[in-house]
DNA sequence: CATTCAGTCAATTATTTAATTGAATAATAT
DNA sequence: ATATTATTCAATTAAATAATTGACTGAATG
C-alpha cells in the first residue's frame, strides 16, 4: 500500500481529505463526455445503451463514464430487467451543473463565442487603432504578432511584429512574453485569421486584441513597413 | 486557416465545444490543491507566495495551479509591485464551490464519515443563520467573534465582529461581555476553527454557536463587509 | 440449459496532467 | 548598473486518466 491515494482519508488530515473528496466530485465533471451524459441523465432516467447511442460513445466507454459520475455522487443506477437505468443522484447535482455553466459563460470567451455565434463574437473584440498601436509599440507595452503565413510576413510587415502564423500559434504560445497584451493582425477587415488568433489567446487567459483592419491598410496609411532582407 | 486542425473549438460542433468548455472549468476544480487555493483566495486577495506558504505547496507548483484556475475563469490576477495578487474572478465562483460542497456532502460516504467523526459535534452545534445573525446584531443581543487569523480579519470581516483568532481565544475569554451569547465564524462550512471556538466556549460555560458557513459565504450573499483601513 | 442481450470488469496503450528543478523575467531596492 | 525578491516558464519525469478490446456476469428467452 504505497499508493497514497489508496490510504484512507484519515491518514490525510480532515482538511486535505475534504478537498480530496470535493476534487472527486469536480473530476467527475471534468470530462466533456461525462458532462454530456449528465446533461442527458438530467432530462430523465436512461439506460446505458440509450445514453451511448445518443452520445455516439461506445457502450463500454459510456458505462465507465457513468460509473465515474456515480463515484462522484452525481448519478445513481438501478437495474430494471436487463437494463441498468441511470438518473441524477441528487437534486443538488443539477444546480451544480448550472453553477458550472454560469462560471463558464461568464468567463470563457470561447463559450461566449459559441453562445453568440461566430460573427457576433467578432464585434466583441474591439480592435486597437493604428495610432494607439504605434504609441504602444514605442512604449514596449504590447506584443505584436503577424498571424499571416510566413511568406506574406516576409513580403512586408509592421515593424516590431513577430511572425506567428495562425497554424503555429497554439504550440508557440509559450514564446509570447507573459503579462503583456498581444495584438494580432492579418490581411485586413475581411480576414478571419486575427479573430481566430485573438479567440485562441483569450481562451488561454491571454489578453489579446486585433489591430484595426490589417497589413494592407497599415501600409496604405503611409506607416513604416519592414521587408525581410534576402 | 490552411490547416483545419489548427482551428480551435470551432471545429467541433457547438454542443461538443460547450461541454468541452464546461469541462475546462470543472477540471480547474478537479484537484485538491486547487480547491484549497481557491478556498483561500475566496477569503481575500492573496499573493502567490502567501498562498504557497499557507498550503505548503512550492511556489512554482502553487503558481501553476493558480494559472490553471485562471484558465478556468475562477480567479484573476493583478500585479502589485513585485507581487501578483489573486482573487476570485467572479462572484459565481463561490456559489460554484458551495454547490460542489453540497453534492460532496450529500453523496460521498467518505465525507459523511468525516462529518460523523471529526465534525461530529456539528450536529450538536446548531448554526445560526445569516438572517438571524443580522437581526440580532441590530438588537445587540449577541457578541460576534471572527476566529480567523488577524490578517484575514483585516482583509474583510462581518461588520460588528471582533477579531479573536482561535489561538488567542483562551486568554481573551474575559474580554467577552458576560451573559451574552457568542457567535463565532471562520472560513466556511469545512473550516474547523469556529467549531473549536464554540467547543472551547461551551466548555467554559459560555453560550456559543457557529454562524452558518463562514465569511466568504456572507460576502457572497451580498451582505455588507468591513475592511480594515490602511 | 444453452443463448442472447445489456452491462461491467480487467488489461492494454495512448494521452494528459502533476510535481520538480533550474533558468528566465519583472519590479524594486542598493 | 547590480542585486534581490517574487513569479513564471521550460523541460523533465512520474502518475493519472481515457479509450479500446475482449472476457465476464446477470437476467430474460427459446
Amino acid at each position: 500500500m504505497t499508493d497514497p491515494k489508496s490510504r484512507s482519508a484519515s491518514a490525510l488530515g480532515p482538511k486535505e481529505a475534504l478537498f480530496a473528496q470535493l476534487a472527486v466530485v469536480a473530476k467527475a465533471l471534468g470530462h466533456p463526455n461525462r458532462l454530456e451524459l449528465l446533461d442527458l441523465v438530467a432530462q430523465g432516467e436512461r439506460s446505458v445503451d440509450a445514453l451511448a447511442t445518443a452520445t455516439g460513445m461506445s457502450i463500454a466507454n459510456a458505462s465507465q463514464h457513468l460509473q465515474h459520475l456515480r463515484r462522484g455522487g452525481l448519478v445513481t443506477a438501478r437495474r430494471d430487467g436487463k437494463h441498468v437505468l441511470y438518473r441524477p443522484a441528487d437534486e443538488a447535482a443539477i444546480p451544480l451543473l448550472a453553477a458550472l455553466r454560469k462560471v463558464a459563460e461568464r468567463n470563457l470567451a470561447e463559450v461566449q463565442r459559441l453562445l453568440d455565434g461566430y460573427f457576433r463574437e467578432r464585434d466583441g473584440l474591439e480592435p486597437i487603432s493604428r495610432r494607439e498601436l504605434s504609441r504602444r509599440l514605442r512604449d514596449g507595452t504590447v506584443t505584436l504578432i503577424d498571424v499571416r503565413p510566413e511568406a506574406e510576413y516576409a513580403a512586408g510587415h509592421v515593424p516590431g511584429a513577430v511572425s506567428v502564423p495562425l497554424a503555429a500559434l497554439k504550440r508557440r504560445l509559450r514564446e509570447l512574453p507573459p503579462g503583456r497584451e498581444v495584438v494580432a493582425y492579418c490581411r485586413g477587415p475581411y480576414c478571419v485569421m486575427s479573430f481566430e488568433a485573438v479567440a485562441a489567446l483569450r481562451k488561454r487567459g491571454i489578453t489579446a486584441r486585433r489591430l484595426e483592419d490589417g497589413y494592407p491598410e497599415w501600409k496604405a496609411a503611409g506607416l513604416p513597413v519592414d521587408v525581410e532582407a534576402g
